[in-house]
DNA sequence: TGTACATCAGTGAACGCGCGTTCACTGATGTAC
DNA sequence: TGTACATCAGTGAACGCGCGTTCACTGATGTAC
């Protein structure tokens, strides 16, 4: 272990790590091949040899996250006690995941940048991701809670919030709220959850 | 008129429009000072006698945008008939501006490029948009319609909500999965707003 | 266990490109008299 | 109405920069015998 600047093998993970760095830190116009390079310490042309090109680093990054995401909200799926409570627990393990993998979560909705059309593995990780909200919805159907001609959109809708949080969250704009109104970013987040899920159940009225 | 390259005062609105239609159809990473002066028939120093730089455009174009949100959503509050009906409109208008003015919505949310601490019209400006939901909300806590302490938490929720269905419709995903439910986005989102509207009322259970 | 060799994973220099920005300039416009 | 002049709004060339990508290369690793 003379020489440091070696990694074997470890470069591609090595390079993702950076990368996912650098979004957070400065941002998705910071990151640029040469830049992600430099941060693993490693020469300019050394990328190419795992990555084809700068699309498909960031292709490989959005289907990770996708694939995280899908892992994440598969637990708290299982991990929950009813069918509604499911629900629940998917809109907040998505707005949890948005606040612990900004970096993650900001590329895979940049479809431009992750260019998802041309990456099977992406576009798979990401449907199955959504399919997870679709099952716990579609077991509250089962279990007479939706009415099975609601169900597509309770789960658009359940998806439309927790994706309109993350995203206001992340641009900072939900905590700056939550300083004006004398309450904090993650109680809101709690709070509207909570409200929300009342379109969960039967339909309130006529 | 022998001369067409002269704009004389004009092109200051002239790289507007060229950047919105830019951003329209290539995307924001398109956006570069010496393109959109290409585009708009001028030469490349030609837009620094209209904008310090790059990001003075860029947050120019953010406060115009965050200036029509708000004028429309104004607008909407006005028109409708009673408070919750306001609350409502905003929503549809919200979702509505994002497709009309993507170019609009895509940078204004992007605070990164708009950099809306630099320029406080930009700012201004979005906090007067938040501020006629915040409004309408008030108005609704007015009319008994909803509880005082329940106001902030409707305020966001709600804003989530059409930020949400925004975001996810410009993304794409929106479109995709009306699609596969064999329905189309605008069906989608109407009836998401109309089952959401339900959280505005009194509260549906203990 | 040693050795010869194929392959793998790096290096560093180079290419051409578009970018933001600056500069000295020039032609067009507006205005005082 | 004309004219002299200040100012405004462009031009085009140039700067230095970081980028994506390619190339010939070299040192490190793995393997057959």
């Amino acid at each position: 272990m003379t020489r440091t600047s070696y990694h074997h093998g470890a470069l591609r993970d090595a390079l993702i790590e950076a990368c996912l760095r650098l979004i957070e830190t400065e941002g998705i116009a910071a990151v640029s091949l040469r830049r992600v390079a430099r941060e693993a310490g490693v020469s300019t042309a050394a990328p190419y040899h795992h990555f084809a090109d700068r699309a498909a680093l960031l292709a490989t990054l959005s289907a990770n996250g996708f694939e995280r995401l899908g892992a994440e909200l598969t637990a708290a799926r299982a991990a929950a006690d009813s069918p509604l409570a499911a629900v629940v627990a998917l809109g907040e393990t998505y707005v949890r995941f948005s606040r612990e993998q900004p970096a993650y979560f900001r590329l895979m909705f940049r479809p431009e940048l992750s260019q998802p059309d041309k990456h099977p593995t992406a576009m798979a990780a990401g449907e199955a991701a959504f399919g997870v909200l679709a099952d716990a919805v579609a077991d509250c159907v089962a279990a007479g809670l939706i009415e099975p001609e609601r169900a597509d959109t309770v789960t658009i809708a359940w998806w439309g919030i927790a994706h309109g949080l993350a995203s206001l969250w992340l641009d900072g704009q939900l905590a700056k709220r939550a300083g004006l109104m004398h309450t904090t970013a993650p109680e809101l987040v709690q709070n509207i959850i909570q409200a929300c899920s009342a379109l969960l159940g039967p339909r309130p009225h006529t």
